[in-house]
DNA sequence: CTTGAGCCATACGCCCGCGTATGGTTACAT
DNA sequence: ATGTAACCATACGCGGGCGTATGGCTCAAG
């Protein structure tokens, strides 16, 4: 009664990157507090001793599962997109991967929820900015100047992170399938303009905005 | 040695309001598991022995505290923007205001992290479903239809909370002062079109988004 | 003055995760 | 065969949060 105790078929021999991968996952479905050590070794077919073995503590079990995140999240990205030579495309493309796959989202989520942890802020704050900066890159491309772009970067990453809060906290409001598709085909069509021409005077005119042009108050 | 033993002024007796405050600002600080019956005490200058005349467990004060969240959460929105008979000014209002309320967006970030529990899940979607909803109520008051004012108001929330989130999580990225008012016309302007006629025949068209038109890769 | 209810302190047992100490098993080298 | 290193199990003490039991204090009603 030694190997193949538990549900998983627990491997002969685990490493260190055996234990950072677990930690991910058990990190996107229940948080940083969810990666402990002992509960991980249940899930991982072994016992303590293994862990101590290949960590000095838990907290070296974060930074290196928080690194493999990093890694992973750079890397991945930048290998999608990465040889598209047209900006707007660029931006398409990264917009529908991101809505795409929602694991990763969900583990960013779990992740930055727990700020507090500087080695966390940390981490989150690095990925965070090189997105940024990635697409705010892709925007100075499209014709924008520094500032402009900044903000339309930081709408469309905005947009981006809070589609993803409503997927996960009420799926039930965004829509699947063809409904979903017109959706998208929305904010990429109104976070991406096709060149800086087409808002870039309208915003410096400083008009009052509150002019009611309409008041159909009650429908129909 | 009775009174004032604690560095908050220690009330001489406390309600089962009081817990279900002090848990709203212990879990906007660190979250769900931050709610301890026992650290929650020390906080409030007494010990087990109170908390447990007030409520039989923890999940009684986890739930006194929703419910204290979600009725704020309501009335407030709808106390602040009620009264708005325009529905574009009502949507800029609210977008301003959410905008500027940074405690109120840090404490629905940290409860929907905990989406794993059952209770806060309840809460959580009620909260988001009604905001969704006045929002969807607001775009169709602009005269579009069903389908589009969904996507408009779903728009409108998603980038709503990812504002919130690039504010917790890389507060650098977002700025302050003049900066940030540009930012907010940026957004208002780009998700609140003054009437749904200015957007909703270019939904239809169809035609193809990955024109490259301006090629603009090297800036300059 | 006594009584009882409201409010809280103290003390205990329980669970569970962290970290350590130590011993056991496998595989490979010499 | 024997030593050695990699890998893991077992057992322990500690801290800390949950829930309970019980007793003490205060104040108003009678």
């Amino acid at each position: 009664m030694k190997a193949a105790a538990n549900g998983s078929d627990a491997k002969p021999n685990l490493t260190a990157e055996d234990w950072a991968r677990a930690a991910l996952e058990v990190m996107a479905a229940g948080g940083l507090d969810a990666v402990a050590v002992e509960p991980l070794a249940r899930r991982l077919g072994v016992t303590k001793g293994s862990f101590y073995w290949h960590f000095p503590n838990r907290e070296a079990l974060l930074r290196a599962a928080l690194e493999r995140w990093e890694r992973r999240e750079t890397e991945e990205v930048l290998a999608r997109v990465g040889d598209e030579p047209d900006p707007y495309a660029r931006i398409v493309k990264v917009f529908k991967e991101a809505n795409a796959g929602y694991r990763s989202g969900r583990l960013y989520l779990a992740i930055a929820a727990a700020e507090d942890n500087p080695l966390v802020r940390e981490f989150v704050q690095r990925v965070s900015e090189r997105r940024m900066h990635y697409l705010v890159q892709c925007y100075e491309a499209l014709g924008f100047d520094a500032a402009r772009a900044q903000h339309w970067a930081r709408f469309a990453y905005a947009t981006f992170m809070g589609n993803l809060q409503i997927r996960r906290d009420t799926p039930d409001l965004m829509p699947g399938g063809a409904p979903f598709n017109e959706y998208l085909k929305l904010m990429i069509k109104t976070l991406i303009p096709r060149s800086a021409a087409d808002v870039t005077p309208a915003v410096e005119e400083n008009h009052p905005h509150v002019v009611p042009l309409r008041r159909a108050t009650d429908g129909t």
